[in-house]
DNA sequence: TATTGTGATATTGTATAACAAATAAAAAAT
DNA sequence: ATTTTTTATTTGTTATACAATATCACAATA
C-alpha cells in the first residue's frame, strides 16, 4: 500500500516533516485557500500513502504554524493568512519552495531594516568582552574571505551570515537571537541578493564592526541603515501580486 | 491508569497540547536543562497516563518550537537556547507561566521599539483606502474608551491591541502582520504595563493615527517611537480573563 | 596496540485497528 | 416555527506490533 513512498525517502528524516511539507506547500502555493476544508485523515492517508499516526504529526505540524486547524466533525480547516506564523524558520523554508523568492525578499528586507540597526545599536551598548572577541575574530575571517583570490561566494556568504548571528548573540535578548536564526534561515532557504561581492560591503561591516568595538550605538545603527538600503538590494521587477490575495506592499 | 488527568481537561481542547505545556513549562524553566536527554517516551507515557500517540504528538510540538530534538536510540534531547523559536505566540503563551514577567516585557519591548516605529512609517506609506478607513474606525472607538466613565481597562486594553493589529495590516507585509500577533499573544499572556490610562495615551495614539492619515511616514515614526518611550512602560497593571487561547472557528 | 568490523540492544519511527468524544446536520417533537 | 432528540461523520485517544536507526560492547585483524 505505502510501497512507493517507503522507498523514495531516506534523504529527509521523519516521514511527517515530508508529509507537512508537502500540505505546506499547497497551502502557501494557494492550491488550497484560506478557510478550505482538507481532506478527511484518512483520504489524505490514502493519497500520500502513509499511515494515520504519521498524518496527523504532519498536520500537528502545520497547526503549529498557526496553517491549519482540526476539529471533531468538521475537519481540518486552513486558517486565515493573517494568523500564519511567518516568524519561523520552517515557514521560510517551505515558503522557498513556491513563493515568489524576490517578493519575499523584498518583505523580509523591510523586516530587516526594522530589527538589524536597533540590534547594532543594542549590542554596541550590551555586548560582553567575551563576546567582543567572538566579533572581532568573526571579523577578520570576513576579511581574509573578502579578499581571497578568486573570490568564493560560498566561504563570504558563510562569515558574512556569522558575523550578523553574532552581533545578534550580543543583544542578549532572546527575541533578537530569534529573529537572528531567521535571519539565518533565509540565508539557507532564499536565493538570496548578496549585497556585491566583497569590496564595498567590507567596508560597511568594518564601519559596523568598529562601531560596535567603540561601544558607540548610535554610529553602530547608522552603518547598519547604510549596509541594508535597499538599493544595495537591487531587484529588476517592482512586486506583483505574487502571493495571490491582497498586495498593499511595493515601494 | 489516566483516571486523572482525563478529568480535569475539557477547558483546553487536545490532550497533547497540555502534555507539550507541561514538558515546555520544564524546559524553559531550566527544570529540564539545555542539552539534557528526556526520559524516554514510554516513561514519560506513564508519567503524563497518556497514551504514546498523545505524547509523541506533544514532543513534535515542542520540536516545532525548536525546544527538543528527537533521534532513534538517542532520545529526546533538549535543543541550545539560542535555537528557541521566541517568535511564536505559543512560546510567549508558556513562557508567560514561568519567567520573569518584567524581565520578559522589557525584552520584547526593545523589539517593539524597533519594529513598531517602522511598522509606522510602512503603514502611513502603503494603507489602502479601506484600511486607512478602518484604521479611523478603531481611532474612534478608542476616543470612546478613552473618555468611558468610569474608565474601563478591559475596553481599552481591547481596543489598543485593535489599533495597532490595525496599522500592522496596513503594511501588507506578511512579516509585519505576524509580528502584530505576536504583540498580541503577548498582551493576552502577560501582565501587561499597558501604558498609562489613557489621556496622554490617546495624544500619542491620536499623533500615530494622525500621521498615516496624512500619508507622512516621518511623522508616524516618529510619533511610534515616542509612544513606545520605556518609561512609559512600568507600571504593573493586570489584565483581566485573559485565557490567550485563539479560536479559529468560522469564517 | 590500535583499528575496524560485527552484532546485540535500546529508542524512536511507522503501521494498523478499535473505540471515545465532539459536533454538524437531519429528524422528530413541541 | 422553534426546540429537542437522534444520527452520522470526523477528529481524538488508546493499544499493540513491527521497522529503522544509532550507540555500545566486543571480537577480529593488521
Amino acid at each position: 500500500m505505502n510501497e512507493k513512498l517507503s522507498m523514495n525517502y531516506g534523504i529527509k528524516r521523519g516521514l511527517h516533516v515530508q508529509i507537512a511539507s508537502d500540505i505546506a506547500r499547497k497551502i502557501l502555493s494557494g492550491e488550497h485557500e484560506e478557510g478550505e476544508i482538507l481532506p478527511t485523515e484518512m483520504v489524505l492517508c490514502e493519497q500520500f500513502g502513509v499511515s494515520r499516526t504519521v498524518l496527523r504529526e504532519a498536520v500537528k505540524l502545520l497547526t503549529s504554524k498557526g496553517l491549519v486547524c482540526s476539529r471533531p466533525k468538521i475537519g481540518t480547516r486552513v486558517v486565515e493568512r493573517d494568523s500564519w506564523n511567518f516568524l519561523d524558520p520552517q515557514m521560510l523554508e517551505w515558503m522557498s519552495e513556491v513563493s515568489d523568492h524576490t517578493a519575499i525578499s523584498l518583505q523580509f528586507l523591510a523586516l530587516r531594516r526594522a530589527i538589524e540597526p536597533e540590534a547594532c545599536f543594542i549590542a554596541a551598548q550590551n555586548a560582553s568582552e567575551q563576546q567582543r572577541a567572538h566579533l572581532t575574530t568573526t571579523f577578520q575571517a570576513m576579511c581574509d574571505a573578502a579578499n581571497r583570490e578568486p573570490f568564493d561566494q560560498h566561504e563570504w556568504s558563510n562569515v558574512d551570515q556569522q558575523f550578523h548571528q553574532t552581533i545578534f548573540a550580543a543583544t542578549g535578548n532572546p527575541f533578537y537571537i530569534a529573529f537572528g536564526n531567521l535571519l539565518n534561515s533565509m540565508f539557507k532557504s532564499f536565493i538570496i541578493h548578496s549585497s556585491s561581492q566583497g569590496d564595498t560591503c567590507l567596508k560597511e561591516h568594518r564601519c559596523i564592526y568598529e562601531a560596535i568595538m567603540e561601544k558607540d550605538p548610535v554610529k553602530a545603527k547608522t552603518c547598519s541603515m547604510e549596509h541594508l538600503k535597499e538599493h544595495k538590494h537591487r531587484l529588476p521587477e517592482p512586486l506583483p501580486g505574487a502571493t495571490g490575495k491582497q498586495d498593499h506592499s511595493a515601494a
